[in-house]
Parts: C-alpha cells; structure tokens; sequence
DNA sequence: CTAAAGTTGACACGATCCATGTCAATCTCT
DNA sequence: AGAGATTGACATGGATCGTGTCAACTTTAG
C-alpha cells in the first residue's frame, strides 16, 4: 500500500491542500500556523498542520472569512478544545471546586475573546 | 437631568455611534442587526441594538475582522450566553443529567460554528 | 565539485470587501 | 402643502487576499 509520508515540504503541502505555496508563506508570516524548518530554513508541514490550514480554507473560501477573523476562530478552537473534557468530567462526578472553577476560566476566556465584558455576576 | 430616549431614527443612531447612516442599513441588509420599522418604513433602533452595532464596529475597526467574521462570531456570542448560567449551576447543585446535557449541547454548537466536527468520543 | 530542481523572501497585479458619499423618490410631522 | 428626514441604488477610494514573478539560496544526485 501506498504509504503517506508524515511531514511535507512547501510545495506538496500545497499540492495536497490544492493551494499556492505563497499561501502558505503568507500564513505563516501571520501567526496562523508555524512549520518547522530545516536545518537549512525549508518548511516542513506535519500533517495535524495540513489538517489546521485546511480548516482556514474552508473558513476562507466557503465562509468568506477573512484572516483576522480566522485567526480569532482559531483562538477560539483552543477554547473549546479545552472546555469539552470539563463539561464531560461533570457528567460523571460532582463538581470538584477544581473542575467548577477551569469551567468558569474558559467562559471567560471565550467572553473575552468575542470581545465582551467578563460575564456579569 | 437629560433623559436618554428608549429608541433611536437611524440619523441619531448613527450620530451617537461615530458611524454613516449607510453603514447600517448594510448591517441591517446582512442580517447583522433587525431594527424595528414604523408603520412606514424607517427604522427604530433600541439601545441593546446599540450596543450590539458597538460590539461589530470595534470587531471591524479595531481587530480588522470582516463582516462575514463578525456574523460568525455573534452567533457564538449566543452560544457563550446560554453557556455562563449553565457553568454557573454546577457551582451548587449536583450536577443533574437535564443541566449536563445542556452543558454538551452548548459545546457542540460550539464546535459546529467553529467548522469543527462534533467533539470527539 | 557541479548542475538541476526546489525553496526562500520581496514585490506587484487583479479581484473583492468595506465604509463612505451622492442622489432622486418616499415618508413624517407640522 | 411643504420642510426635513429616510429610503434604496449606485459610485468611489482604501485595504485585504490569492496569485504570479523574480533573483538568491538550499537541497539532492551525479
């Protein structure tokens, strides 16, 4: 079977994701993603980054989202990355002062980045 | 004491949000904001509608996010609004099945509007 | 070492988006 | 009826984004 390799160098990245090299430079220069590189200074893509530009893509294209927006989606991600173990974790148990008190973190945290004053009391 | 009207004609709406009069109608036609209308057809705008245009503006001027962005991320505004109660029940009571479920629903209209797939096993 | 192929960063070009501005027609209120 | 505001449609200038080009550098294979 045809085995795929786990790291991508520029242009089959692009190939792969059906978009221009520059594209890609231009994300990274943004802060959307971060390749590592070479001991020379060529990108190497794994595939969890070909996986995250992807979902830029389809912010960008199907979407219409700009870059700004995207980039704040992305932070936002990483919210609700972190608060969906929590909210399963309170299934099962009581609520440790613990679990209660992370939940409230990521409300806020969620608050803050849609631009809202802290949750009121 | 100067009291504060209860609602607004699009021309002391804009004025009191440093904004163009066009500029809200486009909101109002992208479905961003839905003022009221007399029986004729002008617009009446409500102070929440207010605070609503000031939350897009400083998404769009100050962190440069389009519009498309900007109807993306009010709808998790919703979202983090029914949220915050949520998290806040399971600070006393036993967390009950009825809020739980609740809880994941949340989350997963989160992970939804971020073009994510529903929340992993 | 050398040559071909690929990558790098900088710059430029169209297309699109957005706030603003203009204008004639309509609505509101006296 | 008439002055003043609002309506929707269209135009304009600035910014953003994907794409393309280019010379210099890196990588790979002989």
């Amino acid at each position: 079977m045809a085995k795929r390799p786990d790291f991508f160098l520029i242009s089959m990245a692009a190939e792969r994701l059906d978009m221009h090299p520059q594209t890609l430079r231009k994300y990274e220069r943004l802060g959307l993603v971060q390749p590592h590189r070479t001991l020379g200074s060529m990108r190497v893509y794994t595939q969890d980054e070909l996986d995250r530009i992807r979902l830029i893509k389809t912010l960008v294209d199907r979407e219409g989202i700009n870059l700004a927006g995207v980039q704040r989606l992305l932070s936002i991600v990483d919210v609700a990355r972190r608060l969906h173990p929590l909210v399963r974790e309170t299934a099962r148990t009581s609520p440790r002062a613990e679990v209660h008190r992370r939940l409230e973190d990521e409300v806020a945290a969620l608050f803050r980045l849609l631009g809202l004053d802290e949750p009121g009391e």
